[in-house]
DNA sequence: CTCCTATGGCTAGCGTGGCTAGCTATAGGT
DNA sequence: ACCTATAGCTAGCCACGCTAGCCATAGGAG
């Protein structure tokens, strides 16, 4: 998996893991790569960074705790996070309904 | 449509636009933004380089030609590029069904 | 004639954002 | 003593689509 095709895609992801309750981090990564057999794994370097901007963008809203003597910071979406998700699902749709067409469908106009 | 999410799969539409026969590059914009229902409405700063690289990469080879006054520089796939856009197509499929799966699908497991 | 639009091509440099490499720290197994 | 998994973080790199700008011809509108 080329590594820019994820590129703007990111953020989807990451709220959609959010949305039956709230994740951290590293749980947030693990939800990721299993949930795509695989095909997800991303580095802390990616993940991390992503959800500091979100929780800026006040998307999702994080907090500290301490779980056997580790700190967490678990995430969940806030209601503008909710939006953004299904804004994401949508523009998801658009766009991957027009690759999949422009790419697998039906043989192209004559060139002019 | 935000820009990033074009990101690693414009080769593949490039490619694609040239499955049928060769195209020059204002053709396969047009081919683009007509085949994509207006959504991807690519300046020419995308389309050239992108061409330029795709040649440099021998995907596609370019040749000039004259038209109505107006130079072109027509573009068709090479066998390398036939097989590169087979290999394109099927890394989308296993792109965006996942995608598709973590962004639309069933519940998520319960987090840890 | 002049101007605008569409056609057709190009480049320099910006900006976004995921990745690499590197770090800290605890728990638990070998 | 060492390694792995868990859990978090940052600085800086780099790929690549986009912006802004340029050149040139054809054809229609004014």
């Amino acid at each position: 998996m080329r590594a820019e095709v994820l590129k703007g895609h990111l953020d989807a992801l990451l709220l959609a893991t959010l949305q039956d309750g709230p994740r951290h981090g590293y749980a947030i990564k693990e939800a990721l790569r299993a949930g795509s057999g695989g095909r997800f794994d991303l580095p802390g370097g990616t993940v991390y960074p992503a959800l500091h901007r979100l929780e800026r963008a006040g998307l999702i809203r994080g907090s500290w705790s301490v779980v056997n003597g580790r700190r967490r910071r678990s995430y969940q979406l806030t209601p503008s996070g909710q939006r953004a998700l299904s804004q994401e699902r949508s523009s998801w749709q658009d766009f991957s309904t027009a690759v999949t067409a422009l790419l697998g469908g039906e043989p192209w106009p004559a060139a002019t």
